[in-house]
DNA sequence: GTCTATACAGGGATAGAC
DNA sequence: GTCTATCCCTGTATAGAC
């Protein structure tokens, strides 16, 4: 009976498949950005068929979309870990330092703000890359929330508001320090974490534990 | 002598021509981002020829850097004055405020950050749209030094590192807003007023004027 | 300085063989 | 499920008329 699988050599089924060509789209994203995505691109960097594509993806944004849902799932896991330990502002930043060094050595979050380029094009797709966002703001929300409880605070700053931002400044960030390679992002989070440090030894002296 | 200009007509220099063309790729920046522009996209916009792009601005990513240049004059001539009366935190964010929303409506953040996208796929326009960037950042920067000289943090805090965050929060909340239509960010900065309230409270309080 | 015409390359998507 | 071959469209860029 010859029909069963070689657990031994590479199998090739049709998942492995649909995540070599996420994989391949994820590095075009990275290497030329959003306007340079094409099908005939992704192929040739993945080494695979460029009309595989349609057949699993349907289209080159539907593939994009895909990638957006992947590693949300993938930033959300790696970020869970980081962030469940976080306990003050002080602690958020330095996790946020890590975290940014981290993806930015593998292009992970340019990747991610080139959908968000390309999302202003496509409803489509603006739709697919926001859903597919949402597990990784709300890992952020419970973080803001937990670093709220304690303080006078809660209740009175929407966390919802607060997560918002801290995503947008960090995306924002990474949509800087793309541009400028030598850009000294280093200094960038020594400083908020002296700001972090700051507001946290201020609020504590307002407001110290009942 | 009927060589003279007829100044009653809408004449039709060539510098009349470039900003046509300028502003119908601001415009196709807006609608399609930047993996949809083509020369014959913007060309259709502006009603005019698509050859006229190569002629004067030699190929399509000249043409956006040119755009980011003059989009970044365009910026710093609006927020200079805005900026200007500026002394304290609060007034800082109520400012940003107002400029998101004006901003916002004509959706002339948003093409910036469609070219920062497109900048990380060349790294032509990346030094293009950097360099472009460079006037406006600056008047970031002195209006936080401004803020800085009155307070015991004048000289702790760098200056380069809190514009940096500052620009980038901007654009990161511009990136956010953009991908979700009905997102509340007018919350945001009625949230971001009332942090910057207490923080300037808190400072206030710890180191009353001597 | 602006237009028409055109070359040429590359991409999206599908049909049909394997 | 994967490949080859192909259609057709869109895009960049240039030549040359006006």
């Amino acid at each position: 009976m010859p029909q069963h699988d070689q657990p031994a050599l590479p199998r090739r089924g049709a998942e492995d498949t649909r995540a070599r060509i996420i994989d391949a789209a994820l590095e075009a994203l990275r290497n030329g950005g959003i306007a340079g995505i094409s099908a005939r691109g992704i192929a040739r960097i993945g080494g695979f068929n460029q009309a595989l594509i349609f057949y699993h993806f349907g289209s080159v944004e539907g593939l994009l979309i895909e990638v957006a849902r992947s590693e949300s799932q993938r930033r959300s896991s790696l970020y869970a870990d980081a962030l469940a330990g976080v306990d003050s502002l002080p602690e958020l930043v330095a996790v946020a330092r890590r975290l940014h060094e981290e993806e930015f050595k593998s292009s992970s979050v340019a990747a991610l703000t080139q959908m968000l380029a390309g999302a202003g094009g496509s409803a489509e797709m603006a739709r697919g890359v926001w859903d597919a966002l949402e597990p990784w703001t709300n890992l952020v929300r419970e973080t803001i929330e937990r670093l709220l409880a304690g303080t006078p605070l809660d209740g009175v700053l929407p966390a919802d508001d607060l997560t918002s931002a801290v995503a947008a400044l960090f995306l924002g960030i990474e949509l800087f320090t793309g541009l400028n390679p030598e850009g000294a992002e280093t200094g960038l989070f020594t400083t908020m974490e002296m700001v972090a440090t700051l507001v946290d030894t201020l609020l504590r002296a307002q407001a110290p534990p009942s």
